[in-house]
DNA sequence: CGACTTGTTGATGTACATCAAGGTACGTGG
DNA sequence: CCACGTACCTTGATGTACATCAACAAGTCG
């Protein structure tokens, strides 16, 4: 587990892979030019390194590029609680920009490429790109509804249901960014990992995506996932297949 | 359970009771000149009552004046998961004005009164006053926080320890706001809401509430609360007695 | 090759939910 | 004043969904 690596490249943001795809907004030019501008380069890490540390302040501000992280906070004995995952697109650590302290860490789940903003230029984009001071806040907005809807999964629904609703959320948000080919994509994960967001043990998250399995609904192989029938996931989670809301900023 | 009422009368905001507590930020004329044109009115709602509904989507932006509310969300087979409480101050329908759609309820816990912002001005209040805009992103990052606190707790606490921790967070902000009266106060929640927002049973809330006062860290009586002693609340819950930060806006 | 990581399975224990009944306070109408 | 209903809290009996413990299997990886 490598430290975090300080990149002299840097994409520019004209270039940006990101910008192309449908979930993200189209950018006027100026707001291209500062947010240009306003990233300060690349933080390159490899899987498993830790990006950013409960009770540390960070000087900036990041943008999954590529790769997937998890955001996690643990209790002092150990136990760890995954409280959602980053996918890119996905802003990371505002709660260190505008609160003053961060009180949850960041782990990279695969090798990761994040774009760097100092936060001390957060506040000139406050005021002078009042557009996209307000996608930070929809951004905001939109992760405190998926808390929302995680912690309505951990609390009220079944090991079963809340695997199923985890695994299905997981696959249509790869699937929104083109990380995913027909009903297969690369899994990141450990059994561990889906344990610790689920807040349930390893054993019998290990029980539960075997019962999944069993029921013809999903495969799980080493480092692959495969959704055999998205209306069974959907009916043992509970999903409701409904919205798809249009992406903005980087 | 009456319907919200609309109120003529509006609290002007240069005597907003709020503005002189200790934990909101000093306004400077100007943003103090906006939030008043900015505020629409007010909406007085009784206890018990719905004041915005999951999949509609509000007109407004609120800010709680007084009283209590909580958020939460409802499973279609009636499950329930209180996904936090609202005091004065706090922000309400902030997804619903940015995003599209709400996808959770809010309900009244006392009388509640709230001031009510129209979303179709909050872009102005982006383009003209960026520090009010900062302090919006500033209480959506506190709030999403408060969540990720909560989702440790529900994920990875037993019982007791969500308990405890549950019961000595709200004591603490209601203390913030000079809600309590020494280690008294005044407690709106049933045992009922302490189940749904621990992702327990009511029974087994019951039980752990006897504990928990057996233990003589706490007193629970009708509508009343009392910490017997913070530090074994503290103890039990595993709670960082730690900072205290400043609050902006409203 | 062993050492380690990840997944799998079974045996056992326990923390929780569910079911059922009763208790206390407080209201309402007679 | 009492009889009655309702809302909330309390307690015990029983069941189950989960955790913990322990061992092993199957891939990596030095």
């Amino acid at each position: 587990m490598g430290d975090p690596e300080l990149s002299a490249r840097k994409v520019p943001c004209e270039q940006c892979p990101l910008r192309c795809l449908a979930a993200f907004r189209p950018f006027a030019d100026v707001e291209l030019e500062f947010v240009k501008e306003f990233k300060s380069g690349e933080l390159i890490v490899q899987a498993g390194t830790a990006v950013l540390l409960q009770d540390t302040n960070s000087a900036h501000l990041y943008t999954v590029l590529s790769g997937w992280a998890f955001r996690y906070k643990m209790l002092p004995d150990g136990r760890r609680q995954i409280l959602n995952f980053a996918l890119p697109g996905d802003l990371l650590g505002l709660q260190g920009s505008v609160l003053d302290k961060m009180e949850h860490s960041v782990e990279a789940l695969t090798d990761l490429t994040l774009c760097l903003f100092p936060r001390a230029k957060l506040w000139e984009l406050y005021t002078n790109h009042p557009s996209l001071a307000f996608d930070v806040t929809w951004l905001a907005a939109r992760e405190e509804r998926m808390l929302d809807e995680h912690l309505l999964n951990v609390g009220r629904r079944t090991a079963i249901e809340r695997t199923a609703y985890l695994l299905l959320h997981l696959f249509k948000r790869a699937e929104e960014l083109g990380l995913t080919e027909g009903d297969n994509m690369q899994f990141p994960f450990l059994q561990l990992h889906v344990a610790d967001a689920l807040g349930m043990s390893l054993v019998h998250t290990n029980n539960t995506l075997r019962r999944l399995a069993d029921s013809k609904a999903m495969r799980w192989g080493r480092k692959t996932f495969q959704i055999l029938s998205r209306e069974r996931m959907a009916e043992i989670a509970g999903y409701d297949f409904t919205e798809r809301i249009p992406r903005p900023f980087i």
